[in-house]
DNA sequence: CTGTTAGCGCCTTCAT
DNA sequence: ATGAAGGCGCTAACAG
């Protein structure tokens, strides 16, 4: 008896099936029936091993149950961001559509960097994940070899622009551009101002770019002036490059890149006097929550981020193994006339 | 050769840590070592190895190693909310505090329910995980004694307040909200009202507005009026409460439960035409982005959720192993004059 | 420097 | 309705 496994006294007690077996005096089997509601078990000896996983605090190990039954219940989530609002927003729709399910997301930031994407891709198939999310459909040849052989459930979130892996949930983000174009155009805008941040990380942007550019081209007119900032699409850098577009040529309307620039636009003309939209039209993109409340709301295109994250899991529950054939999932955009343009 | 386990032709082939071995012609330990980076090997192995790694595409399973080791590199995530985004920003922190480490996130959203709380700590205990973080000290009795008794760390997320179970990151919100009175008063207001939201499912506004209470009290003041919206806490609730609130009583500063219901306020007052700070003061809380980027800058009271999230990764990497006293860290706030109040 | 031997905790047949 | 046996893919000593 010298060289006993003994339970040490109070912590780090793992108790595992084994023991609540023992306890409730049948067998490991039986316990796992019970412990996953499967198969037939007797009332009175349910109620006997309910009182020992009770007694004992047994918490199922789920590695161990995996690896047993070769399957997870995770789901992988890539997102480039977490600063930009509309990331949390396709979260909360994932986490909406996970309500209820099995399933348990895992979730990582790849700071838009292609190579930590690679990283964090691998680390979450190393999970055997049941389907993995991710966004957009720029990812490294490594990424995309890795996702394509899995065999798991693959979808590409936000766009819909280019042939998924799988499944791409999401917009047509240079037809978003383009409609914007158009709506500005007939009501009767001329002079176009583009105010944006770094495309090489913001691939999206770049689509509405070139889709407004390309209506305006039809009409016969170009982009007069762009501010472009390094880094940051947010509020302050709206501010700042809205000041530089305006030495930069005469435009009335300036079109962001996204709706927190647009914002800063706005209040940089509150700050500067500019009338908006008489002396210079403002029109933004996603649809966020502030545009809508401002005094004078912000023209925009409304996307739906939560329903993409919805649409996404919806997708993968329905059919959890991966079928031959890609999917498309449009969730569509709208023009949000507003009032600033 | 009938019934050989023959490798299907293309799909679904799981490539294990056996097939890399039999290929390279070493054993799995030698495999196993490599792909870890554990040990010494000679250098002719080594090649000879991972080139077998790349020609089968193997991916090693971390379910199986985690079981095999009884150790895991997870680390569970609850908070309560996406929307708000205070807490993608400590989400961030997080992110950032875990970038270089062996370790993963598993983040779930309980959409402020204790109950759904308690469901997704179980979920998450299931995979042996290495620390938890949860936000805040309310959590139902089980849901703490699974945390105690799971024996790794826990960090309590915001607030200091209390004793925690583990670890508590934060800071403290009476503490805050008596610094706010305490200014207010002493730059000359008198007549204070209160504009908040649901307090059942947000404690630490509670805790704020007592400490504020208490401030004015010391001072022989009170607040004279209170609009408390019912569920969100958001902009356009601001707005409306802020309506509501002058519509009660004459008064010449609103202190919000957030920056966001204070931004609102802001807004209502553009709109109405009410002079800031003049005619009515305003006064958040959080520190926002937009409220630093407003034409006037909102006073309010600079909490930093990034840090609590890097500060609550730091503790876990230092120790990751939970040692029997507890530990409280105060990541502080700070009053932000700005320019409404 | 490399191979061998036992499991990790559970699930899945197959019996009973 | 319940039990027994084998194995999931990998790691951890321990030999050599």
């Amino acid at each position: 008896m010298t060289k006993t496994k003994l339970r040490l006294p109070d912590r780090k007690v793992k108790v595992t099936l084994r023991d609540v077996a023992l306890r409730a005096d049948v067998s490991e089997s039986t316990v796992s029936r019970i412990m996953r509601n499967e198969g037939l078990v007797a009332e009175a000896t349910r109620e006997k091993v309910m009182e020992s996983v009770r007694a004992l605090g047994y918490v199922p190990n789920r590695i161990a149950g995996s690896l047993a039954s070769l399957e997870t219940h995770l789901l992988g989530v890539v997102v480039p961001s977490l600063s930009n609002i509309v990331f949390p927003e396709v979260l909360q729709g994932i986490n909406a559509g996970l309500r209820g399910s099995r399933y348990q997301a895992v979730i990582s930031v790849s700071d838009y960097e292609m190579d930590h994407e690679e990283t964090l891709v691998r680390g979450i198939l190393a999970w055997q994940p049941k389907a993995i999310l991710i966004t957009g459909f720029d990812h490294t040849l490594a990424t995309r070899r890795m996702l394509d052989q899995s065999g798991v459930r693959v979808v590409e979130m936000m766009e819909i622009d280019s042939a998924p892996i799988d499944i791409a949930v999401g917009m047509s983000h240079r037809r978003a551009g383009y409609a914007a174009g158009r709506h500005l155009v007939e009501r009767g805008y001329r002079r176009f101002g583009y105010v944006g941040h770094d495309w090489t990380s913001d691939r999206r942007a770049r689509q509405r770019y070139d889709g407004l550019s390309e209506a305006l081209s039809e009409a016969g007119l170009s982009i007069v002036a762009h501010a472009i900032a390094d880094g940051s699409s947010a509020i302050g850098a709206g501010k700042r490059q809205t000041a530089l577009l305006r030495s930069m040529a005469e435009v009335d309307v300036a079109v962001y890149s996204n709706d927190d620039m647009a914002v800063g636009g706005i209040f940089h003309c509150m700050e500067a006097g500019i009338a908006v939209p008489d002396q210079l039209a403002i029109f933004g993109f996603n649809g966020l929550e502030i545009g809508r409340d401002l005094p004078r709301p912000l023209s925009t295109i409304r996307s739906n981020r939560f329903l993409i994250g919805q649409k996404s899991i919806e997708a993968i529950l329905q059919a959890p193994e991966r079928p031959a054939t890609k999917t498309t999932i449009d969730t569509g955009f709208e023009i949000f006339a507003g009032a600033t343009a």
